[in-house]
DNA sequence: ATTTATCCCATCGGATAGATAGACTAGTGT
DNA sequence: ACACTAGTCTATCTATCCGATGGGATAAAT
């Protein structure tokens, strides 16, 4: 399950990232365009700016505003940061792999041997899509819906 | 995250699919030879025998076995029944959909189109993963650690 | 009838998620 | 310098769920 928190944080950069070059955004306007819940999001905003994704500006006409090129914000690093690990345990982890207490000779155990491929398969989604270009993959549906409105 | 609930449930239905044909098996051996804390494993086999994935027969000599063919048994099956939908987020979910209360319009989502990715990635694994397949996986490790040790 | 083992109820502690409050700090514009 | 604005930080709270256990009811075999 993703967590409300990687969810939203998602969410609010791909905003910011509809938003480059502009003013910053601020907490509250971003919350109330994508229905979160304002102190909820401060803390997510927070986080995100503490691990050099956002940057922030204080007092009258501060906000939030990108701190890189969202071609080099992925997902993964989103994910990972809000709900940890992308693998399903422990044991098949890349980036924090732990050992199973129960279990005898962990290369033939059978979850691991499944969990592997699924933790590999979400990391090639994840690690392999950009802010940018699920930014674009947005634009362009809303594109495509919007001609489909004007031929009505 | 999988629960160890699904956890526990694979390796059991590993642990009997290796005894196809056998005596039926008992928790607490089940319970001894897996690591698994026996009245939390029995919750679990409950569970499997609901659903149609083991039969039980009580009394001396009782116990635990497949009630069908572990190529028909498909991990998807076990972790949605554990940890319900694969999909990290509802409005992904092929299997029980659930509409974002936050989501003006859906289709123009990524979080949406990001999941979806991840969730159709995550059943292309699991269900196109039978127990005996995978328990085939296993039994071929195993074989060729034991030509290893054998050719020391 | 006694033993054996599953069935099923009820419960419990601890962790975590989601959310909110409030006081503090540091900029901005005038 | 001052007042305002908006982010920063810490603390707390509640509900829910996970992992786990205990104890009695039920059914099968001998």
């Amino acid at each position: 399950m993703l967590s409300k928190k990687a969810k939203y944080a998602i969410k609010a950069l791909l905003a910011l990232a509809d938003r480059e070059g502009e003013e910053p955004m601020r907490i509250a306007d971003l919350a109330r365009e994508e229905q979160i819940p304002p102190k909820f999001l401060e803390l997510i905003l927070l986080g995100l700016r503490n691990n050099g994704i956002l940057q922030s500006r204080k007092g009258k006409g501060g906000g939030y505003r990108l701190a890189r090129d969202p071609a080099d914000i992925y997902l993964g690093q989103i994910v990972r940061m809000f709900d940890g690990p992308l693998a399903p345990v422990p044991c098949a982890s890349q980036t924090a792999y732990v050992r199973c207490a129960d279990c005898r000779n962990e290369a033939e155990c059978g979850v691991r041997l499944a969990m592997k491929e699924v933790r590999d398969a979400t990391a090639r989604i994840l690690d392999g899509t950009s802010l940018a270009a699920l930014h674009d993959r947005v634009e362009q549906v809303t594109a495509r819906r919007m001609r489909g409105i004007l031929s009505d």
